[in-house]
DNA sequence: CAACTATTTCGATGCTCATCTAAATACACA
DNA sequence: TGTGTATTTAGATGAGCATCGAAATAGTTG
């Protein structure tokens, strides 16, 4: 039995979400933000929680508080995360709103793959 | 009014693909893959087209044979994509599965984000 | 205010990688 | 078999970037 992906799209739980158009420039500057390890490791540990701060994120990863502190930076400009202070502590949490149109924009290609 | 995401998922068209699973590693290198503004162009040229072989996407993309001929290799190698030799041409396609499974894994990502 | 903790910034280093030109290979066709 | 075209390989270069240690900043708490 050979199976066929026909296509895919996304289906919102909640509702469509209007969302404005991503350029293909910041589709692969996505890409290179979530194509290092430890970078996507460390998105995907803020998914994981609800909110996150540095100390517990530096517990995790073996990296230096520093390199951390770039890999979160760079996370944010892209608008990935956002981050609220809160005493000694910075709290992440993520935009599902950037990811979702990072996800649109690759369903779009994975459809076209279709016959 | 204000709009929450609360999660999102992939729905097959066909039906479910039995995907095993990806390492969070090979899910990155995907990610960097498609993180190259010149790869995840030429990437979505092919998905666009059934078949293309070099020659059509040399036309597009204003970059060297060789450097060409270098990112079809890193697809390639990635499992993004295959080829097929032709005469002097070789056709290139995308391999939708492997995509799907990059998709599938993001949508997880995705998913936890829901509360 | 002083000492301590959390996070970021600075500056440097070494590796990865996109890109190129030139050469090699593979195939077609006369 | 020899010439022309398509693609890949080889080798080099330069830019980008992940990483670190150390210093700076910010905030808490005694």
């Amino acid at each position: 039995m050979s199976i066929e992906i026909v296509g895919f799209r996304i289906v919102f739980a909640a509702s469509d979400i209007p969302m404005g158009k991503m350029t293909d420039d910041e589709v692969a500057q996505i890409g290179k933000a979530l194509g290092d390890p430890n970078r996507l490791a460390i998105y995907t540990q803020i998914a994981e929680h609800d909110e996150l701060f540095c100390g517990e994120m530096h517990a995790k990863h073996a990296i230096s508080g520093a390199t951390l502190s770039h890999h979160l930076k760079v996370l944010t400009d892209l608008g990935l995360i956002t981050s609220r202070k809160e005493g000694l502590n910075v709290y992440y949490r993520v935009v599902p709103e950037k990811f979702a149109k990072y996800l649109k924009y690759l369903t779009n290609i994975g459809s076209m793959v279709s016959r």
